[in-house]
RNA sequence: GGUCCCAUCGUCUAUCGGUUAGGACAGUUGGUUUUCAUCCAACAAAGAGGGGUUCGAUUCCCCUUGGGACCGCCA
C-alpha cells in the first residue's frame, strides 16, 4: 500500500503553531511508510494569499527539519482543472447552478435564525425547471448534496463518524465568478496527487463529509482520513491567531530550538508508552495514528521550555553554537569574530543556565560586551575589603604565567586565607566585577572566558 | 439554536476489565554546590456526577454535567 500525506496550508499569514504539528504528522506517517509527503500551498483565496506567507510557511517548515517531496505545489496553478471537475459535475446532473442572489440568502438565513432554525440552503434552484433564470445574477454552482442516507468516515483517529445527509446543505463549488471554492480545489488536487491519507485538523471533519461526496459522485478511490484533536489555547479554545505564542515563529524568537519543538509537538496529542525525548528517526520509527488521542490539548510553555532545556543540555557544544549564531544573527545581533572561540569555549557552561537560545545571549553579555554594567545593588556589595581583595588578586593573577583552573584556585584560596573568609567572600565580588552581576556563571570559568587583559581592565575600574 | 465530538493529577499523558492508577512538566521540601542555576532525592497531586453490564469497572453501555468543533461565494 502506498503512503502518500500532504500538508496543505493557505499563505493567508504566518504559520501557525497547530498547522505546523499537523505538517508534522503528515511527514511522520509518510516518513514512517516509506510514502511521500507533498506541500500544497492553497492560495485560491486571492484577496488574502501573499507570496510572503507562502516563502514564510515553506522556510518555517525548513526549520524545522520538515522537507516536502518534490515541489511545492501551487494550488492556484490548476484552477482550470478544478472548473472542468465542475463542469462535469453539472453535466453528470450533479451540481447545478443557483441564481440566489446575496440579498435571497441573507435573508433565508436571517429568517432562520428569527426561527432559531439553522440554516442550510433551501435548495431553490436543484431542480428549478420551471423558475425563470433572472438576467443580473451571475449564478454560483452547487453540489447537488444528497438528502438522504448517511455518510460514514472511517476516521483513522476519530473512528467511525456517521452523519445524516440531510445535514450536508447544497454547498458552492464554483463562485459567481466561476472560481473554484475549497472543498472543490482540495477534492480534485487530493485526487490528483493521489492523496492516499489526508491529515488535518478535527475542524475539517465536515469537510471529509462534503468531500466524501465529490470523491462519490466522480467515482474516484476515496482517501483514508485522520482528523487530529485540535490544540487549544489556556483558555481552552481553538488556537487563534490572536493568541499570543501561536505562531511557529513566537517559538523561534525567543530561542527554542527546532529539535526541541518538534518534540515537544509530537508529544502533544500522540505518545508512546512513558517515552519523552524522541530523536527525529525514533520519532519516524515510532509514529502511528493509532497513538494520537481523541482529546484537544493545550499549549504549555513551561513543558516547551523543559523539553529545549533538555536538548541545549544534550547537544555538543560546537553544535549549539551553531544554532545560537543563527539565532542571534535574526533576533539579536551578530558578535564580533574576535569572540566567536571565547564563547564556543564558554557554551559549556553557559548551557547549564539557560532554557533558551535567548538565555544563553542573556548570560554571555559579559563575554559579548566590552563595557559591563555593575547593577546598583551589586554596586553596594563591593565594599571597601572586596575592593582590596580585587587589588591583592590582580597583583597575584599578574604573575600566573600559564593560566587553568589549577594554577588559578592557590590564588583564591590564599586570599580566602588571608582574609578568614570564604568563597564567597572572594568570589563575589571578583564576580561582579568581571559580569557586572553576583549571578553569573562559576567563578573560575568567568575568569579563564575572558581575556587576561580583559579581566585585569575589569578589575582596575573598581 | 442545530449537527458532530471530547472527558485520568494544574498541564501533556500511560492503562486496551483485576495496578498501592504509572511517567514527564510545573509545584513543595530537603541534599550537593562557588552566587544564580544545574544535578540528586522525597512529597503532594487525578479517574466530573448518577445509573447499568460484570464476580470485578478509570476501562464497556446509557443519562446528566462540563468543555470543544462546525454551521462562508475563507481555507
Amino acid at each position: 500500500m502506498s503512503f502518500n500525506c500532504r500538508f496543505a496550508p493557505s499563505p493567508t499569514g504566518p504559520l501557525h503553531i497547530g498547522g505546523v504539528r499537523t505538517a508534522l504528522f503528515n511527514w511522520l506517517l509518510a516518513k514512517k511508510n516509506k510514502g511521500k509527503y507533498f506541500l500544497r500551498i492553497e492560495d485560491t483565496d486571492r484577496e488574502r494569499s501573499k507570496d510572503e506567507f507562502k516563502n514564510q510557511i515553506i522556510s518555517s517548515l525548513a526549520w524545522l527539519g520538515i522537507k516536502h517531496d518534490g515541489a511545492e505545489y501551487i494550488q492556484s496553478k490548476n484552477i482550470d482543472k478544478h472548473v472542468a471537475i465542475a463542469e462535469e459535475l453539472i453535466k453528470k446532473g450533479l451540481a447545478y447552478p443557483c441564481y440566489c442572489s446575496e440579498e435571497e440568502i441573507n435573508e433565508q438565513k436571517a429568517k432562520c435564525k428569527k426561527q432559531g432554525m439553522p440554516y442550510v440552503y433551501n435548495r431553490k434552484w436543484r431542480d428549478a425547471k420551471d423558475l425563470e433564470i433572472p438576467k443580473d445574477v451571475k449564478p454560483v454552482i452547487r453540489f447537488k448534496s444528497k438528502i438522504s442516507g448517511n455518510t460514514i468516515i472511517k476516521d483513522l483517529v476519530q473512528g467511525e463518524r456517521n452523519i445524516s445527509n440531510s445535514t450536508i446543505e447544497d454547498f458552492v463549488i464554483l463562485r459567481k465568478d466561476k472560481s473554484p471554492t475549497y472543498q472543490l480545489s482540495a477534492t480534485v488536487d487530493d485526487h490528483e496527487m493521489k492523496i492516499t491519507h489526508v491529515i488535518r485538523g478535527d475542524d475539517h471533519m465536515i469537510n471529509s463529509f462534503k468531500q466524501k461526496q465529490i470523491y462519490d459522485a466522480m467515482g474516484w478511490v476515496v482517501p483514508h482520513f485522520a482528523h487530529i484533536p485540535l490544540i487549544h489555547s489556556e483558555q481552552g479554545k481553538k488556537l487563534s491567531k490572536r493568541d499570543n505564542a501561536s505562531t511557529l515563529e513566537d517559538y523561534i524568537k525567543i530561542g527554542i530550538i527546532s529539535d526541541a519543538l518538534r518534540n515537544y509537538l509530537l508529544r502533544l496529542g500522540w505518545s508512546y508508552k512513558d517515552k519523552e525525548i524522541f530523536t527525529k528517526q525514533e520519532s519516524i520509527d515510532l509514529f502511528d495514528l493509532s497513538g494520537v488521542g481523541k482529546s484537544p490539548s493545550k499549549l504549555d510553555m513551561a513543558r516547551i521550555l523543559s523539553i529545549n532545556e533538555t536538548y541545549i543540555k544534550t547537544i555538543d557544544e560546537k553544535e549549539l553554537f551553531k544554532f545560537f549564531q543563527e539565532y542571534i544573527s535574526k533576533y539579536k545581533s551578530s558578535i564580533d569574530g574576535k569572540k566567536e572561540s571565547a564563547l564556543i569555549k564558554s557554551m559549556g557552561f553557559l548551557k547549564n543556565k539557560a532554557k533558551t537560545l535567548e538565555d544563553i545571549w542573556n548570560n554571555a553579555q559579559y563575554i559579548i560586551k566590552d563595557e559591563i554594567e555593575i547593577g546598583v545593588d551589586d554596586k553596594k556589595l563591593l565594599d571597601d575589603l572586596s575592593k582590596t581583595i580585587i587589588k591583592e588578586f590582580i597583583n597575584e593573577y599578574e604573575k600566573v604565567s600559564s593560566l587553568s583552573r589549577e594554577t588559578l584556585e592557590p590564588v583564591i584560596k590564599s586570599l580566602i586565607e588571608k582574609h578568614k573568609t570564604n568563597f564567597k567572600g572572594v568570589g563575589q565580588p571578583l564576580r561582579i566585577a568581571l559580569v557586572g552581576s553576583r549571578f553569573g556563571p562559576g567563578l573560575y570559568d568567568v575568569i579563564l572566558s575572558l581575556d587576561k587583559a580583559e579581566v585585569i581592565k575589569r578589575l582596575k575600574q573598581i
